[in-house]
DNA sequence: AAAGGCGGCAACCGCATCACG
DNA sequence: CCGTGATGCGGTTGCCGCCTT
């Protein structure tokens, strides 16, 4: 396994150092010095030992293979066992998982990670990087993009003020559907809600302060501002049949529509054609996940006719860097 | 039986951090 | 505090051997 030795460059071995796999005799030789004398400099020690390696190279040998406690062999189910919980809590902290394995070294975890647990937690349907039940983030797009909106909107702190506005748009029928239309070219759409988020709403909030007036005394036919509604109860309306399946199942449609809006009807019905992000029922998840935690999860918590639960998406979607990916 | 593909792993590379003058 | 060298760390590379066709 691994590599040949590689052939000095030009035939100048004076010069060149050796790369590439050790030879038994080179590995003798490190033995041999570092018993006698201890590593000391690693840099000095080539020259020491009378080899013709660079420190580097000594030292990653002599730490990842020539140690004598080092424990070779197959991982036991107990160390795998570690491991996966280790680097559930520490990520790719190869040092520090290695040094909670006696006799095990980072590569050595490292390169066992990669080719072999890795793959096992991908079977399992556990996303080996979060240690939580896989995303299948294609599928999830328009999801995440809603969130997108969502979190712009609970950004600018005007989440009252602007489905207000919605609400009196509905209610009139001025352009919402057309407004909600144009959300259909998801390309622009990142883009477009954010003017739409920004702007639109209170610019409609001026047009419309007649009516707005109304609403607010009282006079308008609005049961209910739309404000009180949180967007926790739009977004459940979709999940409430199926919210305990694992996370990503989307049917792959992509937009949410006012259900009226082909007609000249005043309808204030929202649905969303699309099931938004499964959410990870965390009372359920803690009794049947013995994966990991959720620690890093996002939690809603919603009170309802179902009573009170908890559900949680994974931090990293909320974070700029991947909405900056995958929109 | 031969060839190509793929998995496994040792070793390398480059950046980060530490230690010291 | 700063510069420099040593060491540590994580990601990547490249070769061998096994497996599949």
């Amino acid at each position: 396994m691994g590599r040949l030795p590689t052939a000095p460059k030009s035939g100048d071995e004076s010069k060149e150092l050796r790369k590439g796999a050790w030879t038994p005799e080179e590995d003798q030789q490190l033995i041999h010095y570092i018993q006698n004398h201890g590593h000391g400099s690693w840099r000095a020690l080539p020259k020491h030992a009378g080899l013709n390696r660079c420190g580097k190279s000594c030292r990653l040998r002599w730490t990842n293979y020539l140690r004598p406690d080092i424990k070779r062999g197959k991982f036991s189910q107990q160390e795998e066992d570690l491991i996966n919980h280790l680097h559930s809590i520490l990520g790719n902290k190869w040092s520090t998982i290695a040094a909670n394995l006696p006799g095990r070294t980072d590569n050595e975890i490292k390169n066992y990670w990669n080719t072999h647990m890795k793959k096992k937690l991908l079977h399992m349907g556990i996303d080996p990087v979060t240690h939580q039940p896989r995303t299948n983030l294609y599928n999830c797009l328009p999801q995440l993009l809603a969130l997108a909106n969502i979190k712009e909107l609970l950004d600018h702190n005007q989440l009252a003020q602007n489905l207000q506005c919605i609400n009196l748009m509905l209610q009139t029928n001025t352009g919402l559907s057309s407004l909600l239309d144009r959300t259909n070219a998801l390309p622009q759409l990142q883009e477009q809600s954010l003017n739409f988020v920004n702007d639109f709403p209170l610019q409609l909030c001026q047009e419309n302060k007649e009516m707005e007036q109304q609403f607010l005394m009282g006079n308008s036919s609005i049961t209910q501002p739309l404000h009180e509604v949180s967007i926790i109860n739009i977004l459940q309306a979709n999940n409430e049949d199926d919210h305990h399946e694992e996370v990503g199942h989307g049917n792959g449609q992509s937009r949410f529509t006012n259900v009226n809006s082909s007609s000249s009807t005043t309808s204030s019905s929202i649905t969303w054609n699309t099931p938004i992000p499964q959410l990870i029922d965390t009372t359920t998840i803690t009794t049947t996940n013995n994966s990991g935690s959720l620690e890093n999860g996002s939690t809603i918590s919603s009170g309802g006719d179902g009573g009170i639960s908890s559900y949680n998406w994974p931090e990293f979607l909320f974070e700029d860097s991947f909405l900056d990916q995958n929109l």
